[in-house]
DNA sequence: AGTGTATTTTAGAATTGGCTTAATTAAGAT
DNA sequence: ATCTTAATTAAGCCAATTCTAAAATACACT
């Protein structure tokens, strides 16, 4: 599972965010970074080896855009998780009834902030 | 963004997906894998610092489930970067006019995999 | 109070990650 | 051919992660 690795990292997220907007050449996406050309060169290819970007030359210089492959398989994740507003309901339901059947002050205990 | 750095770890992407299909105390989650108590406790710490998990005691144990705040958080920024279905059309359609318009041979020099 | 069980926290070692500089590859331009 | 520009790869450094073992905390029971 590449892609959550791959954007574990705030650099190479918002490279993907930038290149959402329209491709660019791998010196344009440095120049909007204050770190080296060889970092952004290895989140570049940490992104590619994910399939959230892909690269083709043009000429000197290599144009990167999104590749949505690795996009899918974050998607197919979170749906595997199963729908999120669907659990939020659950939450709320249960909560809901725990109230209704437990005492209050039972309630607020076992649901004050843990830690 | 934590969620992203927290489902950057397999086992913290595993346990999600148990949680996923109800919820289990933390020793249960423990024996479902390979290592120590303390470890999985360092990732359920992790995993509720991102909101994916949330915990409340229930006598002697905690009982861990699914928390839905994380994942909304990944879901909005998927959405961010747009309909990942109309961005994979778009990038079809350009290359078919590329195809198009580009002398064959040209068009293969410039697509052939990148290294 | 003291004991056992469940879990977390702390401390320390081994590994991984991200950065910089320097060297390397590739494609024009002169 | 040589030089310049664009980008990647290699090597080394420091910081962050992840694990284990040990100590600490929390609750229940007698």
């Amino acid at each position: 599972m590449p892609a959550f690795e791959a954007l574990a990292d705030p650099t190479r997220r918002r490279i993907v965010e930038m290149l959402a907007r329209g491709a660019l050449s791998a010196g344009e996406i440095t120049q909007r970074f204050a770190v080296s050309r060889s970092a952004v060169s290895q989140h570049l290819k940490i992104l590619r080896d994910a399939r959230l970007v892909s690269a083709h030359a043009m000429g000197q210089r290599r144009i990167y855009e999104l590749d949505t492959s690795g996009l899918v398989e974050l998607e197919e994740w979170l749906d595997r998780i199963g729908p999120v507003w669907q659990k939020r309901l659950e939450a709320l339901e249960r909560e809901r009834h725990e109230m209704l059947t437990v005492q209050p002050s039972r309630w607020r205990a076992a649901h004050s902030e843990d830690r």
